[in-house]
DNA sequence: CCACTGGAATTAAGG
DNA sequence: GACCTTAATTCCAGT
């Protein structure tokens, strides 16, 4: 299985990434791509690889790093970066990936050469295989989740094997040199392809088509029960990703994204030896396509079917999947009758073949010669800040957002929710030349962020957008990117950015999939760039939105909390806040939570509110006393505004402070004090918002790793820095959520958190109970384990 | 004619 | 394994 699953998946996955067809020499780029359009090579591609390395990173990296990319761009860099050049050929990708770390931290810095061209073209074979996998029962299939789709796709895919989980992430190889976009001129992301530097990309950012075809679905395979058996929330979410604590340890845990499965199946994985995995790469490739039919499901393989059409129509853009691996390229064309034919026919060639015609075109515009860099993988986290510059989302996007499925026609572009749509305008930048401001779909859990397995952009074009943008692929997640223009103040209004929904069933059964989908609905918009340094290094930043729920149910339902007027309020309670928001009745409850880190409520308590006061967009309630007026450290603890049994917002930060008068000091052991959250016990969890960010993890003295520069958030760091101590399985991280809200509960830990990225802080709490998953509530267990 | 939408019927997944 | 509830997907139809 292994094998097989490896050649298919890898080649897919490194195929996946299509570039669009004006990327294509872009594509061709790939190896090249600058961001940078016009700019020269500077850039530094991005790399997934990074990420990739990324696991390593926080072995690797942190060691040395290199530099990388790291947000900071002065660090050093760190490793993350791969070097162009791993990425390049394919098989030097999976060798890569066994060595990964080595090469990449090595050249990361240095340019590298570019990959050749050659290398987008290899790798067609493709990476996707791994989803492919899917076919495989999920259960059975532990491949690894190299697939995620993430950055870590390319990982995975070379990755694979030899992720250990704490790779993983990391190690996305992809890195896409980003060259420039000739055509528009406008600089080019970064990006996207690298890895793959596919070829494939598509340029079409064809809507439909999209990624998701090719990518994920691929195989789409029909819903394959069982995977989600496997699922089930059980597992750590695969975010896990990052997390920090994955890193080092193999523990299936670890890797972040990994789900246990994964892991443990990487562990396995990891065992062979590059050799080996070359070996089983080429032999696999060769013949990858066998394998994909196999598994996949009845419905699936249906459900491909029925969707090729479309492919095959749109192929055009279809390039577009880009990373989208999508199945079809996976499979075998008999396996998939007609369609697949058709698809991978026309993908293929259409895609594929551009390498063979494309590439010339490729490379003559796109020269780029070295390889950028490689920029961080998308998993990884970022600083929205650093030195005099600062990416900043303007104007946030709507906190709903139907996404559409492929079967659907796009529904529209995010919007604002003043109307309008948003905006990102990066300051602090003094240059003249253009940079390329790459966006994706992001997770919206407590759990780091990193690119939403679930959903993908969706470039929208037309007469209403005035924003033009390039879709890319790199691994597996589909990278907008869009032009930052000095004339315009290095601001970009994203009017052209839809959100398109996977089928979980697609998703989840892809190889490396831990997550789950089901009621896996929010998500962030992410917004990258990657500033030139004149040290030659790239500065990357990054900024996510507020959360969006997707979900058309939930938009019509469930209440939503923007905003609230008071973060924090003295034990004693009794003051009033307004919550700002979407959905609120007149019966609408506000219960204030506390939970343990375990995830059980140690405390509930139903606020007042105010019913003539209630407006569907505010809720007027009077904060209630706190359990314990002895703190003697703040308590973080959560609310939710509840309209109905299972009609509960996600979870709110607040946080009670001490009565000013400390009056006993006592230990704190008392009750488990909520700081404790923040602290160490919730440690994975936590907390809360601010917490985050240093403490946490020790991290690592890496300070390049990414970070760099300001700071990064706590989470991600953590993510990328080493595990934590804590490092169980459970993980979690950190997740601090960028934004306020987020906060993760803690209780969800390890356990709960479920695969599914639901779960995770923010998350709702979930009507029925806790997450699938886990349980989260469960009985008081209580303080338990207070803190021992 | 087509991109959006809003709604809602169907179909899955979970209990 | 039937039945029920809720979430996910697919369809429809109006703008």
């Amino acid at each position: 299985f292994f094998w097989a699953e490896l050649s298919m998946t890898s080649p897919s996955s490194t195929f996946s990434f299509f570039l669009p067809e004006r990327y294509s020499y872009a594509t061709t780029g790939i190896s090249s791509a600058l961001p940078l359009p016009t700019a020269p090579p500077t850039l530094p591609a991005p790399c997934h690889d990074q990420q990739a390395s990324a696991a390593g990173i926080s072995a690797v990296g942190s060691a040395g790093h290199p530099a990388g990319y790291a947000g900071a761009v002065d660090g050093g860099p760190s490793g993350y970066f791969l070097p162009s050049g791993g990425i390049t050929s394919y098989l030097g990708l999976h060798h890569n990936n066994g060595q990964f770390f080595h090469d990449v931290a090595v050249e990361d810095v240095l340019p590298n050469p570019r990959r050749s061209p050659s290398t987008a073209t290899l790798s067609l074979p493709n990476l996707e295989a791994y989803r492919d996998p899917s076919c495989l029962s999920p259960a059975s299939s532990l491949s690894s989740r190299s697939c995620n789709s993430e950055a870590s796709s390319y990982e995975s895919s070379f990755s694979y094997p030899y992720a250990s989980p704490q790779t993983s992430p990391w190690q996305s190889p992809c890195v896409s040199p980003k060259t420039t976009d000739p055509e528009e001129g406008f600089p080019r992301g970064l990006g996207a392809c690298s890895l793959l530097g596919s070829p494939r990309h598509s340029p079409s950012t064809s809507p439909r088509t999209s990624v998701t075809e090719e990518s994920w679905l691929g195989a789409r395979t029909s819903r394959p029960s069982s995977p989600c058996n496997k699922r089930k929330y059980g597992l750590n979410g695969r975010q896990l990703s990052c997390s920090p604590h994955a890193s080092p340890t193999p523990s299936p845990h670890s890797s972040p994204r990994v789900s246990v499965t994964d892991d443990t199946w990487l562990g396995n994985t990891t065992q062979y030896t590059s050799s080996a995995i070359v070996a089983a790469i080429n032999a696999l490739s060769t013949d990858s396509s066998l394998d994909l039919g196999d598994g996949v499901p009845v419905k699936a393989r249906k459900t491909a079917l029925d969707h090729s059409p479309s492919l095959a129509l749109k192929v055009e853009p279809a390039a577009e999947d880009l990373g989208a691996t999508p199945p079809t390229s996976d499979f075998p064309p008999e396996e998939f009758p007609p369609f697949q034919h058709i698809r991978k026919g026309a993908f293929c060639d259409q895609y594929l073949s551009v390498p063979q015609h494309p590439y010339p075109w490729a490379r003559p515009r796109s020269p780029t010669p070295y390889a950028s860099p490689s920029l961080p993988a998308l998993d990884w986290q970022l600083p929205s800040h650093s030195g005099p510059y600062e990416l900043r989302i303007e104007v946030q996007p709507k906190s709903h957002h139907r996404a559409h499925y492929e079967t659907e026609g796009s529904r529209g572009a995010v919007k604002a929710s003043a109307g309008g749509h948003p905006s990102v305008q990066l300051h602090g930048y003094v240059e003249s030349e253009p940079l390329t401001l790459q966006l994706f779909i992001g997770t919206a859990d407590d759990r780091l962020l990193r690119p939403h397995a679930f959903y993908q952009v969706h470039r929208i074009t037309g007469k209403t957008v005035s924003t033009t943008s390039h879709e890319a692929v790199l691994s597996n997640t589909k990278v907008l990117e869009i032009p930052l223009l000095p004339e315009n103040n290095m601001r970009a209004i994203i009017d052209c950015a839809g959100i398109l929904k996977l089928r979980n069933s697609d998703i989840e059964l892809r190889k490396g999939e831990t997550d789950i989908g089901r009621k896996n609905t929010r998500v962030r918009l992410v917004f990258r760039v990657h500033i030139p340094q004149p040290n030659g290094r790239t500065l990357s930043l990054q900024v996510a939105s507020n959360p969006i729920e997707c979900s058309q149910r939930s938009a019509q339902e469930l209440p939503l909390v923007e905003k609230q007027s008071a973060a924090s309020c003295p034990v004693l309670g009794g003051k009033r806040m307004v919550l700002t928001g979407h959905n609120f009745l007149q019966d609408s409850k506000v219960v204030f939570v506390e939970k343990a880190p375990d995830g059980h409520h140690i405390w509930e308590m139903e606020a007042k509110t105010d019913g003539d006061l209630c407006k569907p967009n505010s809720l007027v309630v009077e904060i209630p006393p706190f359990r314990n007026q002895r703190i003697t450290s703040p308590v973080q603890v959560n609310f939710y505004v509840c309209n109905g049994k299972r009609k509960r917002s996600q979870y709110q930060h607040f946080t009670y402070l001490p009565a000013n008068a400390p009056v006993i000091k006592t230990e704190p052991s008392d009750d488990y004090e909520p700081a404790l959250t923040c602290g160490p016990v919730s440690q994975g969890l936590n907390p809360l918002t601010k917490p985050c960010y240093g403490p946490p993890l020790a991290l690592p003295p890496d300070p390049s790793s990414c970070l760099v520069a300001g700071f990064p958030p706590c989470p991600q760091r953590s993510a990328v820095m080493s595990p934590p101590p804590s490092a169980s399985p459970k993980l979690h991280d950190l997740s601090c959520a960028p934004y306020s809200k987020g906060m993760a509960g803690p209780g969800h830990l390890g356990l709960q958190r479920p695969a599914g990225g639901v779960l995770g802080g923010q998350e709702a709490p979930r009507p029925g109970g806790p997450h699938p998953g886990a349980p989260q509530p469960p009985p008081p267990a209580l303080l338990q384990p207070q803190v021992t």
